[in-house]
RNA sequence: GCGGGUGUAGCUCAGUGGUAGAGCGUCACGUUGCCAACGUGAAUGUCGUGGGUUCAAGUCCCAUCACCCGCUCCA
């Protein structure tokens, strides 16, 4: 499949610039990390991807509505989201091996370290000479050189060690709270420094702290906020979802792989309300029905997979998560990349936005409170609950979300559309299931003369009122096909000698080559039809 | 944030301190008449950006930005 020299992506990536699917932001500029712009085919394709979501979730059902809610909320709702304190993570850097380590993750992680249980050994041997150090030092710079390499220069640039070292040595349950050495090196660490992952702004003129406001790190929350005014305004029963399509921010430690793992990138994401004895069959309903729509849009080989979370993987108020992975070709071979996750996640979330921000106690939800008792953040106070008329039952709905990434599809559709085949006059070219591909059609003349183009140019006009086509007389036919196949586009119909005759033009399909004869007045019909194959 | 690599035309890339190049693509004209044909011609460059060294910098040095790879992170 991949050209002789230089990797698919880099092909990939270098089509899409070369024909307008994707830039890099604000180029003229040099560029700025983790933001991509879509060019004239790009946003088609984006667009017809959104599109196939909202019109197969939202239009063909009648358990769905959409949602289109602001990207600045109150800023309650992600300290009661959790994002709050889980966005704003306490980062720590290794002085000496310049590792980055979360600095709730250093305790634990020093405490199984290889050189740390060495060291425990050592100072089990040291029992009776707490008061000196001199010990460590030296093991520092010999025995334990080759564990612990950092270690010696920690020593040195501190000056001395940190007795914590050696009482955690002493008590394997202290050293799962110090966060001082490197767990890889023994070196010693910055103090934790916070990594905020939400965008911050201000709302009015004037910035100060208490109007700060966050740009929204998922859309989902503003449909639970927004839940009971759906279920007010309009006449939808549960088992019901809604549907939301936006840009969402985050931002990304190290944004990679192209268009994969942007600052700003856009989501499609479902929640939907079920009743908790029927939660678990809708989980599994809907991971299916989402892994069948990438198949059916042409995700259908093995690169694409369905993956349930282990028990130890999910989220703490999660009762099961699978996501739907692609393996993209800038990725390792064996190894994926998330497209969409599937998530059960009970009642959390309308719960949280009732009483406040929840953490998970002995298998329970339980309100966070801090040091005085008091709820860390408050939620709502409103009744978020829903009363089934059928049942007549009140209680708080279960959630399974189905939480899929616009940009991450449409790479994915790219990369799968990508196609070498030598075999061709034409090598390179896009196979994008027809209802995606950003130009559905076009119409040649054969040649530029002999009154063949007044008879194409209406058959383009006509094609045009209804589908993006493009009409084109230049060049050879051979360049004009090759030209769409590079687009992408599924359909050229061709006005030739013959049209003059019988009035019938060619058909020629992008995958195969392959022509037909139809009959002019018959063109639009024949494209409506094979677009929704 | 750390380490390594890369950055020259729309794309892919050559380029030895001394005049900015090629292939492909694009455009025009001619020719051809169903799969990137051919001929002639044309347009297109702050050599990523900013400093420095030098008589002279795409080339050497420093900084910076972006992309790729590895580490880290990925709620």
């Amino acid at each position: 499949m991949s050209q002789p020299s230089g990797n698919v992506m880099d092909k990939i990536v270098a089509l899409c610039k070369r024909r307008g699917f994707i830039f890099q932001s604000s180029e003229i500029y040099g560029g700025i990390n983790g933001f991509w712009d879509y060019g004239p085919l790009g946003v088609e394709l984006k667009r017809n991807v959104k599109n196939a979501w909202w019109n197969d979730m939202v239009h063909a059902r009648d358990d769905m509505v959409g949602l289109d809610c602001s990207i600045i909320m109150h800023p309650q709702v992600w300290k009661v989201s959790g994002h709050f304190d889980l966005f704003s993570d306490m980062m720590q850097t290794c002085r000496q091996c310049k590792k980055l380590y979360r600095a709730d993750h250093v305790g634990p992680e020093l405490a199984e370290s290889k050189w740390f249980q060495a060291f425990r050994g050592l100072v089990a041997e040291h029992q009776e000479q707490p008061a000196s150090q001199d010990f460590v030092e030296q093991w520092a710079e010999r025995k334990g050189k080759k564990l612990a390499p950092g270690l010696a220069p920690a020593i040195k640039a501190i000056g001395r060690v940190d007795e914590r070292l050696i009482e955690a040595g002493r008590n394997q349950t202290l050293a799962a709270k110090l966060a001082v050495y490197c767990p890889n090196c023994g070196g010693d660490l910055t103090d934790p420094r916070p990594f905020n992952l939400m965008f911050e702004t201000h709302t009015g003129a004037l910035q100060e702290d208490e109007n700060k406001a966050f740009l929204r790190p998922e859309t989902a929350q503003g449909i639970f906020v927004n839940f009971k005014n759906v279920c007010d305004s309009t006449r939808i029963k549960l088992p019901f979802g809604i549907a939301q399509v936006g840009k969402s921010f985050r931002n990304e430690i190290t944004p990679r792989n192209y268009t994969f793992r942007s600052r700003e990138f856009e989501q499609m994401e479902i929640e939907f309300f079920c009743h908790p004895s029927e939660s678990g069959r809708w989980y599994e309903y809907w991971r299916d029905l989402r892994m069948r729509w990438y198949t059916e849009l042409g995700l259908a080989g093995s690169r694409l997979r369905l993956r349930e979370h282990d028990k130890d993987e999910l989220s703490h108020y999660s009762c099961g998560t699978s996501d739907i992975e692609y393996a993209f070709p800038f990725l390792a071979e064996g190894d994926f990349g998330e497209l969409e996750g599937v998530a059960h996640r009970g009642d959390f979330d309308l719960r949280s936005h009732m009483e406040g921000k929840l953490v998970a106690k002995d298998g329970q939800l339980v309100l966070d409170v801090g040091p005085d008792g008091k709820p860390k953040w408050k939620g709502s106070g409103k009744d978020l609950t829903y009363f089934d008329d059928e049942r007549k039952e009140r209680f708080v709905p279960h959630v399974i979300e189905p939480s899929a990434g616009a940009d991450r599809g449409t790479l994915a559709f790219i990369c799968e559309a990508y196609t070498v085949d030598e075999s061709r006059p034409s090598p390179e070219l896009m196979k994008f299931h027809p209802r995606l591909a950003p130009i559905k059609a076009a119409v040649f003349p054969l040649v530029n003369k002999d009154g063949l183009p007044e008879i194409a140019e209406p058959i383009y006009r006509d094609l045009r009122k209804r589908w993006p086509c493009q009409y084109d007389a230049k060049a050879s036919i051979g360049k004009r096909y090759a030209r769409m196949d590079e687009a992408g586009t599924p359909y050229c119909f061709t006005v030739d000698g013959q049209t003059k005759e019988d009035g019938t033009v060619t058909v020629r399909d992008r995958d195969t080559g392959h022509q037909e004869r139809i009959d002019k007045s018959r063109v639009a019909e024949y494209l409506g039809r094979h677009l929704h194959r």
